[in-house]
This record gives C-alpha cells, sequence and structure tokens, in this order.
DNA sequence: CATAAAATGATAATGATTATCAATAACTTG
DNA sequence: CAAGTTATTGATAATCATTATCATTTTATG
C-alpha cells in the first residue's frame, strides 16, 4: 500500500506513449467520465469537471473529449438532441460492449446489451466481409434502434 | 394514357393525408432526392433545388427535410461532418434497403447491402426482444461502420 | 532550475440549424 | 371561379454547439 498506485490512472500510459502530456484537466474529465454512467454532453462534463477543477476552460473539455475520442478512449455518440454526448469505452472499466435504444421523442437512451453476443458476432462476420469487398479497414461500429419510449408512448 | 399521370408523385398522398399541402418547393425538394443517390446535405439540396425553381429559400429546404424526416419519407444521418445528410427512404424508388460505411477521416460513405438479409433477420428478432424487454416501440435502426477508406489508406 | 514544447483559458469566430413574421399560395366551400 | 381560411414561404435575424486564436501557463526532461 505504500505505492499509493491509483488504479483510475491506467489512462496516463495510453496518453504517455502517444507523447501527450498529463494534465489535471484531462484527469478530472476522465474522472467524471468513469464515475457516470450517463451519457454526457460536454457541458454536462464541464460542469462536473468545474467542481472538482475550476479552473477547466470549456474549450479544453472539448479538446480533450476530441483527443480521447480520437484514441478511441471514448464515444461520441449523436443522439439527434442538437448536441455530442460521451461515454467512456469498454475495456476501461467493468462496462459492457452495449448498443443504445433512443426515444425519438425526448431522446431518453437507453442501454442494452441483450442479443448482444448474436449480434457481435454477426458483425464480425459482416466486418470480414466487407473489409476485403470494399477494401475498408473497419475500427468500429454504431448500432441504434430509434422508436418511441413506453413514457412517451403513454403522454399521447 | 390521358391522365397523363406521373408516377414521381407517390407522396401527394401521403402528405395529404396527413393535411398537409403539396407544394412546388415540396416537389422539387423530392425530385431532387429522387434522383439522387448520394447523401447531400441541406445546402447540397438546396442548390439544386435552386436550379428547378429558383424562388425556393435555404429555410424551406430545411423544413421540407424535417417534415419528410418525420414522416419517415427520407432518413437523415449524421456522417461525423458536420451536417445532416439526406437520402430518400425505400420504399419510394428501386432503392434496396441498406448501411453504411463511414470513412473516419475523408468521411467518405459507402452504402452497401451485403449480409443485409441476415442482419435484418437478426434486427428483427432483437427488435422483438427489446421491445418487450424495455417497453420501447422501435420505428427504426441505424447501422454504421467506421474505419479508414482504401483512398485514405493509401496517402498515408 | 532551465529549456522546449504541449496545453490551457478566455474569448472571438464559425457555421449549421431554427425562430420570427409579414406576405403569399394552397385548399375548401359555395 | 371567388372569397375565405390556414398552411406555407422567403428573407432575415437569432441561436447555440463547436472551433480557432493567441498570449500565458504547465508539463516533461535533463
Ligand atoms: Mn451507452
Ligand atoms: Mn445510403
Ligand atoms: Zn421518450
Ligand atoms: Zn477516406
Amino acid at each position: 500500500m505504500t505505492g499509493s498506485y491509483r488504479e483510475d490512472m491506467w489512462w496516463h500510459g495510453r496518453l504517455r506513449c502517444r507523447g501527450y502530456r498529463i494534465t489535471a484537466g484531462r484527469d478530472a474529465v476522465l474522472d467524471v467520465l468513469t464515475k457516470s454512467d450517463a451519457h454526457l454532453s460536454a457541458e454536462d462534463i464541464y460542469m462536473r469537471v468545474h467542481r472538482i477543477y475550476p479552473g477547466i476552460g470549456l474549450a479544453s473539455v472539448y479538446r480533450t473529449l476530441e483527443l480521447l475520442a480520437q484514441m478511441g478512449l471514448v464515444y461520441k455518440f449523436d443522439f439527434g438532441d442538437g448536441r455530442a454526448r460521451y461515454e467512456l469505452a469498454e475495456g476501461s472499466k467493468k462496462d459492457q460492449h452495449h448498443h443504445h435504444l433512443v426515444c425519438n421523442n425526448c431522446h431518453k437512451v437507453i442501454d442494452y446489451n441483450d442479443f448482444i453476443e448474436e449480434e457481435v458476432e454477426l458483425l464480425k462476420k459482416t466486418e470480414k466481409g466487407l473489409s476485403r469487398k470494399y477494401d475498408f479497414q473497419i475500427t468500429s461500429h454504431l448500432i441504434q434502434f430509434y422508436g418511441i419510449c413506453a413514457d412517451c408512448r403513454k403522454q399521447e
């Protein structure tokens, strides 16, 4: 227990080995993402980080999110409400790979990982076929179902 | 042949029965969408419509696209280049149901419908399960693969 | 501590999309 | 067809998420 090694520092290596520096702002953004299981917007994240590290600027939050998305540490989504939403990529913590149900009315988002094994299996196969046919190097996929959530259906 | 019935007017009924009016602008937008197989932005569409019907305003193009997307006659996509992209929904013309490959670098989009049967079959099954479990009425889905296209890989 | 380079915060700028509103066009009814 | 009702439109301003700018501060490294 002497090293006081914090396991929530796993991304330090990832940044360093690409020549990026470890900063308080980046740490704080990752911290917020790690501790939330919601789909936060840049401003959501900015506000939460601000409590921990009031010096941070909104632009840095955007820059950090862009960087992390580029590196594949976070996923960036468009759920149709006019702002980007972010979540930590799996592999970082307990999170399972999952996809989304998106309400067209209230823009609520539901994570699901039912049928995920089958989906991913088919995706793998499809990826392989598409990569060859279109000479396209696939690195990720997006699957979302759209519709009307239970709450919104009640209100009509 | 006396009726001079134009088959590219199939959407008139769809609009009328919902109380919307048939206008030259809406006709022109649908016309452009029908004749293009690209993924056009609102401004792309505006410019093309402008040739046919110079009186149209950009706002009307946006309004029309919003309406048509709402009605399910066109699909609206976000391919990551900062503007929405539109395409006519299938059922309107020869188009087959398809999904997309999106290049993370140049934002090129490739339509594919290989493996579509299997994908759609699994999607149907998944939709059924998810609808029940989450009490969510699914109306559509989105599947995209991301990666680097052949051209972009050559240039590196 | 000195140095070089990366990162930051404050702020202005960008740019796609929306809201506003008076004028016009589409449908309805007689 | 004409008048009346209402949806739609074009022009334009406003919104607002995201980016660019740039002088200043941090980080990493020795
Ligand atoms: Mn999620
Ligand atoms: Mn397409
Ligand atoms: Zn809802
Ligand atoms: Zn490319």
